[in-house]
DNA sequence: GAACACAATGAGATCGATCTCATTACGCTA
DNA sequence: TAGCGTAATGAGATCGATCTCATTGTGTTC
């Protein structure tokens, strides 16, 4: 394949003029621009990102590592963090971890061999990853996307975990509903999950209500009615469920319409995340809504920043209740025989 | 950063036996590779793939573009594709095209001067696309997938549209359905579309029955019902509806029971795809499942074959009809006025 | 101990660009 | 036309590895 080289022979110039020509050609005679761009479009010239990287030292690339492009929380983060690096002359190296710290370590220590110029990190549990241990001795620019800022040397993007589901459970309560409970996927320790649930909490006990157990899933996308039925069943039975994520929320949905209950009226259903099928959907979710668009932008701005040496500290990016139809007033039939009374 | 030379020094070697000794260490004297070896952990050395990408002239990175990541038939079809290429020691270089020609473009010449060894397309037109008709003069290995294998120089990976949607029409017709219709994305032209519709319509016009033409939804992912309403009413409105995709089926089934309609009671659904999510919906998805995380090993494995040198002709991979709910035995409250009798 | 085969190591070119610094060419004024 | 300042160009080093080929070292055999 043609090189600047032989591009730089046929137009009759050096290497250094031939580079001149893409780079800076302001500081080449019109004439001299000419002939070379001339000499690479016969030649079939493509510049050789590879060689630039390598003399420049600068990848233009952002390693970005999620847990798992099946949930499309994630999907729809990563579309948005491709257009905005694109715009800004970035690719993406994309690589999913499935929550495996074997796997997150074997990615970044990939990546950091490729020398891209920043990553963009969503990991299990931010304050006891290895991987982010080993970051901190790198200079290699590092975001956490999702988890919380907990580790002090790395900025972070992401809603407010504990607030949102904290909003989530008082709106739930604000419908008349007392006997809330939550449920989540099989990693009961992610930083994330552990947050909402403490978001919950608060504002259950704030209200003078009984904060339950997050109640676990085998997996993440998907639920085991089984593993519900106990707290649903008699009149002292949960009227309302929070999930951890909108997979989790709509596959409860299903189950429990299979199962021939209805939502909201047997129980009203909340999800997380927010992703853009919930909406249409019957009955559509009720959810937190993570402006994962946003996300997307926002993580690129940031690590861009970071990568140009500044230092920058972004807020929580603000999160959205979203009302649909699968949570809903308390029926008078299922209030609780004490009522709410501060 | 610690690069080979001064790692060489360190240890009292050259730079040739210090690259020996992760290269091939069994050409190197024990004692030599132990002292290379150490005098790496000591500086912290992480070897530089830019440089060996340079050297070798092969970066073991693949190009993948899809129309968009908020589709999850491209998000988990990319998932088995980072597996499969992450354990054959490769790595992804992910874009969306949003289904746009000069986005393609652009896109490809990129990846093109990143030197990927290989790339693994979508593309909105296989036939007429001007990016394709550009990566047939160039020489890195190029591949298709979801795309039908018109382009007669480049392996595609994918199902037979065709059969697929003419499998899922007979499949209503043997419900009991005669009136039945199909909905598309705003790509009607779109190879895959196309060739869906064909499939359907050969399927009815075996079945003597009569195909109508493809309506067009404004989105991808969302149906816009007054769009469909008029082939509803009345007791010569359809019974059955095809999609051409799982997101439009679902918003359609979504819109539908909105609207007081019940499925498959008063109109029966079916998908294409088999997104994940669709198992757990009520009513479940009835759709023609694409194998996507097959789609996405064998695409990779065909890649790399084409990388080696090889020339492989893949084989339309098997789709799967999964009987949901969301398509019916038609009422026979419904049943045409004329009955079908060959 | 000399000769030889083979293993281990080193020297230097190379991949394809960029960048610095030196040199040449050009345009302008006197 | 000479002189000068600036614009345009070129020569050569460099980024960090790999690879070929030459050389040195080691061990075996007679």
């Amino acid at each position: 394949m043609a090189n600047l080289l032989s591009v730089a022979k046929l137009a009759g110039v050096s290497r250094a003029t031939a580079a001149r020509a893409f780079s800076s050609p302001e500081s080449l005679r019109p004439e001299t621009h000419r002939r070379v761009m001339e000499a690479a479009r016969v030649l079939g010239f493509r510049p050789n990102k590879v060689a630039q990287q390598l003399r420049t030292r600068a990848t233009r690339m952002l390693g970005v590592m999620v847990p798992s492009l099946d949930n499309p929380v994630f999907a729809e983060q990563l579309q948005a963090m491709e257009e905005a690096a694109r715009a800004a002359g970035y690719s993406l190296i994309v690589t999913t971890s499935g929550y495996d710290p074997g796997r997150e370590e074997a990615i970044v220590e990939e990546m950091l061999r490729q020398r891209v110029d920043g990553l963009a990190l969503t990991v299990a549990e931010a304050d006891h990853s290895a991987v982010l241990v080993k970051l901190r001795r790198e200079s290699t620019p590092c975001l956490l996307v999702h988890n919380p800022p907990v580790a002090p040397c790395f900025p972070s993007v992401g809603v407010d975990n504990r607030a949102a589901m904290a909003d989530a459970t008082r709106y739930l309560i604000a419908q008349g509903h007392r006997r809330i409970g939550m449920i989540g996927g099989p990693l009961l320790q992610s930083d994330r999950a552990r947050l909402r649930h403490e978001g919950y909490r608060e504002a259950m006990e704030a209200a003078g209500l009984t904060p339950l157990a997050l109640i676990e899933m085998p997996r993440h996308t998907q639920v085991a009615l089984s593993r519900l039925a106990p707290a649903l069943g008699g009149t002292e039975g949960l009227t309302a469920v929070l999930c951890t994520n909108d997979l989790l929320a709509i596959s409860l949905i299903g189950e429990l319409r299979r199962s021939g209950r209805s939502v909201p009226g047997d129980l009203s259903v909340m999800g997380f995340d927010g992703i853009e099928l919930g909406r249409h959907l019957y009955p559509s979710l009720s959810t937190v809504v993570q402006p994962r668009a946003e996300f997307g932008r926002v993580a690129v701005d940031t690590l861009l920043a970071l990568i140009r040496g500044a230092t920058p500290q972004p807020l929580p990016l603000p999160h959205v209740l979203r009302e649909g139809e699968s949570a809903g007033a308390l029926p008078a039939s299922r209030q609780a025989p004490e009522p709410y009374d501060p």
